[in-house]
DNA sequence: TGTTATGCAATAGTAATACTATCATAATAA
DNA sequence: TTATTATGATAGTATTACTATTGCATAACA
């Protein structure tokens, strides 16, 4: 029996639904490998369209502009993400366990993984979500974009994240700034050993493990 | 007596000294008004010139494109908060209170700044470096842009940060990691605060002082 | 005093971007 | 079969991000 996840994705990212036909799964497919490459700023839906050997025109009618596009895809991403830690740590008693699979997931320092969604490596994906992740909330449309409840998926993976160091311990009052802080970061250490090695007290590997170390004595500690 | 601050800047980063000319203060001045309004995408050179009655053409003399208008206007802002940081903490051996003084300055959490530089609100400024700074170098271009040093000052304050968390506990082993922790969370924390406050504690306060304890308790208890 | 940099304004022009609109045709569902 | 919908093809617009040229005013210099 094979099993396939299926991820609601807010309806006012999209003006039609990309996952209904092959030309909107190819959008995904081909704008996260484009955007993952190249970075959201030179990504068009012009250069998208000829390679998808289709037009801009009908790019635009599934998404508004790139930035909705961009926010379809992290939405899947952190949905994503906030079921493989669900599923992971369920039956699972052991908190310091519970911590290690949270980062393992963050980090995606496993490889079992359910699968579904945009058909690419979701290591491509977990690419583009480090480097272009911050930028779509460092964003002029930041309150607007709120309103709509694009972050959602973002604040209910940190929720839930503070929601188990509040289930450690129960006094501590910093859950949440701890939760953004091991999310951001998650992204940000990795970002800064491929590219600016130098603010990390471990350039030159590209081990994640050492991150993961970091992380947990963060969380540990703070949460003694 | 008064003093003034001289902070040297990466000369690759303009074409022609902008502090040596009337029209090159304005373009700071007025360019960093903008771009923390507006934020870096939208701002232009094109609407800057309008603002300052001047032509396009005159801005592009002083620098390349905005990008590095913007690395400028980081430069001397690192620069300005790593002066802070040793001038504060010169002579004081107490190492919780150089903490103590080192997140002051990093949230901006006071009043008694040395001057210099653009004639502008420093607030502003750093109402502007949260909001655009993780842009900077989450960039298609930060390699290029590395290799030409623009990130140094950067890297110095954190470098600077790590050495203080060093001489506090020689055997701890995340230094730098910790140091860029507490460098992007005292910029992105605010940030939160005031846009997706689920993502914090505190929603609601416009407070600083809940975040610097954060900031504090993740430094101490990861010293121990 | 005339010469020469220089700094800046004015104007023009280009390629790319970020769209919007219209119409024809192909696929499909009723 | 007809009606609906999706896509393709083409065109067009305002803005962006520049580059290039010319000419004028002023300050420095000889």
């Amino acid at each position: 029996m094979q099993w396939n996840l299926e991820i609601k994705i807010n309806e006012k990212l999209y003006l039609r639904d990309p996952k209904s036909s092959e030309l909107g799964r190819n959008i995904l497919k081909e704008g996260i490998l484009m955007i993952e490459e190249h970075g959201i700023e030179s990504f068009t839906f012009k250069k998208l369209a000829q390679q998808l050997k289709t037009t801009e025109s009908s790019i635009y009618r599934y998404f508004e502009n790139k930035q909705l596009l961009l926010l379809y895809i992290l939405s899947w991403y952190w949905q994503w993400l906030e079921y493989l830690i669900v599923y992971k740590t369920n039956n699972i008693s052991d908190t310091g366990k519970k911590i290690d699979i949270v980062l393992d997931v963050l980090l995606l320092n496993t490889q079992d993984y359910i699968d579904g969604g945009p058909d690419v490596d979701k290591r491509v994906l977990h690419n583009l979500v480090i480097k272009e992740a911050s930028k779509s909330y460092l964003s002029h449309d930041v309150s607007t974009f709120n309103e709509n409840k694009f972050y959602k998926p973002y604040k209910d993976i940190s929720i839930r994240i503070a929601g188990l160091f509040q289930e450690i311990n129960p006094e501590y009052k910093y859950s949440r700034n701890l939760a953004s802080t091991v999310l951001l970061m998650s992204r940000n250490l990795y970002f800064f050993m491929q590219n600016l090695p130098s603010l990390t007290d471990f350039p030159g590997t590209k081990e994640v493990a050492n991150t993961k170390e970091f992380l947990k004595q963060l969380i540990t500690k703070s949460l003694v």
